[in-house]
DNA sequence: CTGCTATGATTGATCGGCTG
DNA sequence: ACAGCCGATCAATCATAGCA
């Protein structure tokens, strides 16, 4: 459809939320590799055919998902409820001074 | 590598540690669409991502469907035309030719996922 | 049924790398 | 030197799924 001109036609890509395995696999994945979440290529396309995905689908999860995390600064995700227990994050932590790098405001 | 056999249908590790990665701290430059208002300062016009409008983008698309790539010639006769930036024609067409390419290898080959059937 | 939030997708624009 | 392209990613947003 058209970028939003409000073009909605009938019956088109209806977006459905990935499985519980699927989001399991890939959050699983997430996790393991916080330190540095990107995945290669080869790795999306193993993923994606372990989730039965599309390799774009796997590329669009992970850009979300990185994104979402960054904006919260909390990985938190994984239970996020269920249970009892839960939030507990105080400490804004805003320590790290602004270190070295800075934009060199080239005068 | 690879070490997860079990792979519970659940990660489940909080460490309540609320870490912060470098990635996270990755910050980008926000777009710099410089255009110069007519109505001077008034902040910066734009940091913002452009809105293209319909007319702006069916030219656009009637223009990639002549030839996917641009002259510089064509690309300011575009830009003028359309009252849009040069980058923003020359970005613009970048992102359509990767739009383009992401379809068809999507579009010819979805299904390879043995047959399963249904 | 209603309202709201979680989540998948889209897209203008950036980043780093490569090339003519 | 250097601009344009590619591939990947970002960031803001749209639209819908799905649950209280």
């Amino acid at each position: 459809y058209d970028r939003y001109g409000t073009v909605d036609f009938s019956g088109t890509a209806r977006r459905k939320n990935a499985t519980r395995e699927t989001t399991s696999t890939l959050k699983t994945w997430l996790y393991e590799h916080r330190k540095n979440p990107y995945p290669t290529k080869g790795e999306k396309i193993m993923l994606a055919i372990i989730t039965k995905m599309t390799l774009t689908q796997v590329s669009t999860w992970f850009a979300n998902a990185r994104r979402r995390l960054k904006k919260e600064n909390k990985m938190t995700w994984s239970p996020k409820n269920k249970a009892g227990d839960d939030r507990k994050d105080e400490n804004p932590r805003e320590e790290e001074e602004y270190c070295t790098e800075s934009r060199d405001q080239k005068i | 590598e690879d070490k997860d056999p079990a792979c519970p249908p659940e990660p489940c590790p909080n460490t309540g540690a609320t870490q912060t990665f470098d990635w996270m701290k990755v910050k980008r430059n926000p777009p710099k669409t410089a255009k110069v208002s007519e109505y001077g300062l008034l902040g910066q016009t734009n940091t913002i991502r452009t809105n293209f409008t319909t007319k702006q983008l069916t030219e656009l698309e009637k223009e990639f469907h002549f030839n996917k790539y641009l002259t510089r010639a064509r690309r300011v006769e575009i830009a003028a035309t359309l009252e849009l930036n040069e980058t923003q024609v020359k970005i613009w067409f970048q992102n359509r030719r990767m739009k383009q390419k992401k379809r068809e290898k999507e579009g010819l080959a979805p299904a390879v996922a043995s047959r399963s059937g249904k």
